[in-house]
Order: C-alpha cells, then structure tokens, then sequence
RNA sequence: GGGGCUGUAGCUCAGCCGGAUAGAGCGACGGUUUCCUAAACCGUAGGUCGUGGGUUCGAGUCCCGCCAGCCCCGCCA
C-alpha cells in the first residue's frame, strides 16, 4: 500500500490546493501547507483511506467541514487517474472523507507483490558515496565474562537482533556489536581471587568451566563487599591488566575464552550472529578520551577524580551531576570506556566504524548514564553532521507473580536453562498431541519441532510486546497453542505449506487475477499492508508492531482457510486462491525472518 | 530530594500524526468437524482508559497538578 497511498497523497494535496487556490498560496507563502490528514482508515467500513483534514481545517476556511469535504471529493473526481484507481469517494459524520480503492486497483496491486522479492518494501536511497545504506552500529547482547547470561540478557539479544535484521533488509549496513563485559573492575576481583583459591585456573585452558567460574566469582564478589583489603589488591589488579601486564592478560585470555564458548552455544540455538567487540577493544583509547576531553575543556577534578558535570542534570545535593571518567586510583570505568565506544564507533575508517547512527538496545534502568554519555559526546563534538545516538530501552523481565523473574531458590535464572524449558515443555505439548491424534513421527520431526516452536515461542513472546514496559513471563502463555503466540504464527505456515503438499502447485502464475468472497478481500487487504509495517517498526525501532501485524495476517488466513476452498474450488478460483495462499506464506515467512523466528512445514 | 517508566475489560496486553461507536488474546459461557492439519473458526458477556483540571470542532493519545507501583541517581556495569 506503501505506494499506493504515495500516489493517492500526491493527488489529495493537489485537490486541496485546487479546491481552495487562495488559502493555499497564503499557507504556502507563511511557509506552510494545508495539511489534509491522509490516513489509513481506521476501520475496515471506511475503506482504505481517510481524509480528517476537512474538520481542522473548517476554521482556517471559514466554512462548515462538510462543504470543504465536498469540495476536496469535487477535486479528486476530476482526476481521471484517481477515479480507476478508486471508488468514488464518500462523505460521512462530522466530515470525514472515506476512499476505497477498486477491485481491479487491488488485483494488479497483488499481481505486484507477487513478483517483487521485497514485497514492496524500498530500498533506502543509496548515499551518494558508499552507494549504500548508512552505517548503523547496533549494541545489543552484551553479556558479562565470568558469568552465565541470564534472562537480563534475553531481551537485549532478542530486540537487537530483530532491529538489526530490519535495518538490515532496508539496505543500511549494520554493524552488529556485542560490547563484552570483557574488563573492569570485576575482572580484578576475579584475577585476585583465583591466584588465592585456583591459580591453575590461571595458567591453564579449560581448568576449571564456567560453572565453576560463576562460583568463583560470587565467592570473589562476597568476599570484595567484606574484605577491604582484598577490595585493594583488586582495584590493583585491574590496573595491572589495563596496563597490559603480561600474566595478567593471559589469564584474562583464558577466561574470556572459556566464557566465549558457552556464549556461542546460547547465540547458535537462538540464530543469533554478532559480532564481538568487548570493551577491552576500547581500551588502547581510553588515554586519549580523557585528553580529548581536557582538551575541550570540559574536564573537571573533583576529590582527586576526573570527572565532568552533566547540564541539566542534578545529583543528590542539587549540584550539577558528575560522571567519573577517571577513578581517584587513576583506573577507568564504564563511562571512560562508553565514551571511547562512541568516539571510535563515529570515527572515519581505518581508525573507526565511520558510523552515522549508533543504537543502544539496554534496559531502561540505563537511562540516565546513556544521558549522561550522549550529552558528554555531543559537548565533545564528537557527532559528526547527521549522526543519531539512541538508547532503545526495554522493561524487565517479570515471572507471573509480577516480580523479578527469579528462580525458586532466589537465584537469577539462567538462559540455558531458560531456552531449554521452552523446548522441553514444546516437546511434551507435541508428544500429548501426537498420541491424542494417533500420528507416528520420528524422534528426528519431534526433535527439530520442539526446537523451533520452542526457540520461536521465547523470541516472540518477548518481541510481541511493547519493549518499554516490563514484561511478564510465562511459559504456558508464550507456548499456547491459541492467541496471540508463536505456534499460532507458525500453524498458519503449516496449513498453508499443508495445501502444497496436497497438490496445489502454489507457485503456478495465474494471468489474471480475480476475486469475489468477503475472505479474499480481507486477506488481500491485509497482505499489502506489510510495506507499511516494515517502514513504521524501522521508524519507531518497535518490533511488536511486526508481531501484531503478523497476528493479524494469521487470523485473516485461518478466517479465508476456514470459509473459502481453496484446492476444491473450480477454476480459476482455484488459482487465484492459491496466489493468494503463495503471498501469505512469502509475507508470514519474510516477516518471521526478520523477527529472527525459525518457521516450519509440518508441526 | 532529583530524573525516568508505568497505570486501558477478571488476567496479560495493543492502541500509529489527536479523529467517527474503545481493540486483541487468555479465561468464562454457547456453537461449528463427510471437507486443504479443529494447534482452527463463529457467537455472547465483560470499560468512569488511575484521578482532577487545561488546550480544541474533537483527548486513552498533547500540557499542568495529584495518587499508586517499579527503576535509576559519586569512584560497580
């Protein structure tokens, strides 16, 4: 529809200004338009489109909507493009304008689709020089060395991954970044620690595996909350290893290594790629963010730490807000180190990413230090001509007693553990429905499905939702097989790949397209408003505006499956339909791809 | 104290640039299977959009106040 409603605001301005000449060159000359509010119509009786401008604009006139309406339909009527394009145009209530558009207008539409790969959705215009998309880094995932990733982790590494496709599939260049906690103050802790308890853990791959690190480290953690002297020699040791002291880095290595494996198994099952960069990249630059930083003039010492203090933001005492980027001790933190994240990712090529936007997807409760930062880059000029820096924030991960989701010991819950729930609980789902039906499948089909309804079911659940609220956790919710859920999606796939197999050949080229249940209307109506959605979730970085859509599609389907024939039917009902059934499947399947969901033919 | 987010049906949530009678799903109740996977479809009931003002032709949506819940705020990330 995406081009449709181009053409059809094209023409609906015209009419305005043809409608009213005088008006329109006086807002035109103020620097303004008469703006008609062309918008999709909000309900299926309106038609297609709906013009609201009349209303608004009836004071401005100076006449009653009603007659401004009449005179804008007057216009359009007189544009014979418009008039095979659409059914005549309708007035109704107060003085909204309804379009429709005409049968054979939406069957060519169809036809259009069904030749186009992208389903309608552009391209974005290439830039002049790299004859590409603009660079967009996106940090996501993010999970922390030395510990396992837990639900904090699901939702950053589902989000960004879906962004990233969609920005992807728009022709951007993405450049997808797992900001490793790979260095810092933790790390010290650790080090510290190990050469006590475990120094072989040090010096040797494999020694000890990441369970056993996870320990080590909550018995470190423990112990640098009591210890003070221990608090010391690991405020050491990270200076130690920021300042590239050969033992130390080794047994950084190794760990990094052994947490970078089990890191990798969690992204294969959830076909996520990413890229890794930790922050330890960041850290042959930290020297020259503080000097750039002094350079500029923005650098203050504070009780022997360097720091700067944030505009417009006020701490605890009312006194402007300071953001430590250099610790009394001379050691940097997170700021330092996001900081030289922006400056480097903004950098021209070879010594930077050369990006124009940099995406953030952390939790909400980070936004006040993303503030914090963005304001501190943009004081240091580092953002160059039309370069964006956005936090995409998401709510946390609740259980069904709307609490931090946690396990029933009180522990955070592992995402291994979590992702093999779903699957475990899928596989039991399908074994009781295989034996209420009387199917035989091998262990291989149960296997592979169990995986996919289960991976997708986590996925959607989480990327169903408005990002910004917290959201709650349920297995029986997400793996219900009725709503608004993943299987729901992936039974549509299935029905429709079921008509396949059962001899429609679906790829089959009907010459002309025509149409006349209710059902088909709908589903076509639904179909082409894909574009529309893609260009929407890309603008407002909101995925659940993919799932909803996808829903919707899925529900048209199973309402024209349910009423309409398809392979019974005669021809060239029978073709049209399985057309009809062939762009469903490539919308469904192309935009579960961008979601990050695996589909299925059978389940 | 400062900042942020949230408050919509019994439950979980949508709601786009302010548009017509407020939208789903679940749950509840009732119906549909000679037929392409019933993991589906159809129907019924269910609302003071936290609250009080304001802006205007029109407010769940924008502005201000208040109430409630959650999160963040100096050397952790």
């Amino acid at each position: 529809m995406l081009r449709l409603s181009k053409i059809l605001n094209k023409k609906v301005v015209k009419a305005l200004s043809r409608a009213f000449p005088e008006e329109a060159l006086a807002a035109d000359i103020n620097g303004e338009t008469l703006d008609a509010q062309l918008v999709p119509a909000s309900k299926p009786e309106f038609g297609d489109f709906q013009i609201n401008g009349a209303l608004q604009l009836a004071k401005l006139l100076n006449q009653s909507p009603q007659k401004i309406a009449a005179a804008i339909v007057e216009q359009l009527q007189n544009d014979r493009e418009f008039s095979t394009m659409f059914k005549p145009p309708e007035i109704a209530g107060p003085g909204f304008i309804n379009i429709t558009l005409n049968n054979r207008c939406l069957e060519a539409e169809v036809t259009q689709h069904l030749q186009d790969e992208r389903l309608g959705v552009p391209l974005v215009n290439p830039s002049p020089e790299t004859k590409e998309g603009s660079r967009i880094v996106i940090d996501f995932s993010s999970p922390n060395i030395a510990k396992e990733m837990h639900v904090g982790h699901l939702r950053s590494t589902i989000i960004g991954d879906s962004l990233a496709r969609i920005l992807e599939f728009r022709g951007h260049q993405v450049l997808r970044l797992n900001h490793l906690g790979d260095w810092g103050t933790q790390f010290g802790m650790l080090i510290s620690y190990l050469k006590l308890v475990a120094p072989e853990a040090l010096a040797t791959a494999n020694a000890v595996d990441l369970g056993d690190l996870v320990n080590f480290y909550r018995q470190a953690k423990q112990r640098f909350d009591e210890d003070e002297c221990f608090q010391t020699t690991s405020r050491e040791e990270v200076i130690n290893l920021q300042s590239g002291d050969p033992i130390a880095l080794q047994a950084w290595e190794l760990l990094c290594n052994q947490s970078r494996k089990e890191f990798q198994q969690i992204y294969d099952k959830l076909d996520i790629r990413i890229t890794e960069r930790g922050e330890s990249f960041y850290n042959q630059y930290l020297e020259g963010v503080i000097k750039d930083l002094d350079a500029n003039g923005i650098l203050v010492n504070d009780q022997g730490a360097k720091c700067i203090f944030l505009e417009g933001i006020t701490g605890k005492n009312g006194k402007p807000f300071p953001m430590i980027i250099q610790k009394s001790d001379g050691g940097f933190n997170y700021a330092t180190t996001d900081l030289a994240a922006i400056r480097y990712r903004f950098n021209s090529l070879p010594n930077g990413d050369e990006a124009q936007r940099l995406i953030y997807v952390t939790d909400a409760g980070q936004a006040n230090h993303f503030k914090g930062i963005f304001q501190i880059a943009k004081r240091a000029n580092w953002i160059p001509n039309g370069g964006l820096l956005e936090h995409v924030p998401f709510g946390l991960v609740h259980g069904e007693d709307g609490k931090k989701l946690k396990t029933r010991s009180g522990d955070t819950v592992r995402l291994r553990d979590l992702l093999d729930e779903a699957i475990n609980r899928a596989e039991s789902d399908l074994r009781h429905r295989l034996e209420e039906e009387g199917r035989e499948e091998s262990a291989a089909f149960i296997k592979h499905v169990s995986n996919t309804v289960g991976i997708a079911a986590i996925k959607y659940a989480d990327l169903s939702q408005n990002r910004m609220t917290n959201y709650q956790f349920s297995f029986d919710k997400m793996l219900a097989l009725q709503g608004n859920t993943a299987p729901y999606l992936l039974y549509a796939l299935v029905r429709i790949a079921g008509i396949t197999r059962k001899g429609g050949d679906i790829s089959h080229s009907t010459d002309k397209l025509q149409f006349s249940e209710p059902q088909e209307w709908c589903l076509i109506r639904e179909l082409l408003k894909f574009d529309e959605v893609i260009i929407e979730v890309e603008e407002q970085l909101l995925p659940n505006r993919l799932c909803s859509y996808l829903f919707g599609l899925s529900q048209v389907f199973n309402r024209f499956y349910d009423q309409v024939p398809v392979l019974k039917a005669d021809e060239p009902n029978r073709g049209c339909r399985l057309t009809l059934c062939k762009l469903t499947a490539d919308t469904l399947q192309l935009g579960m791809n961008l979601l990050g969901l695996p589909t299925l033919e059978r389940m």
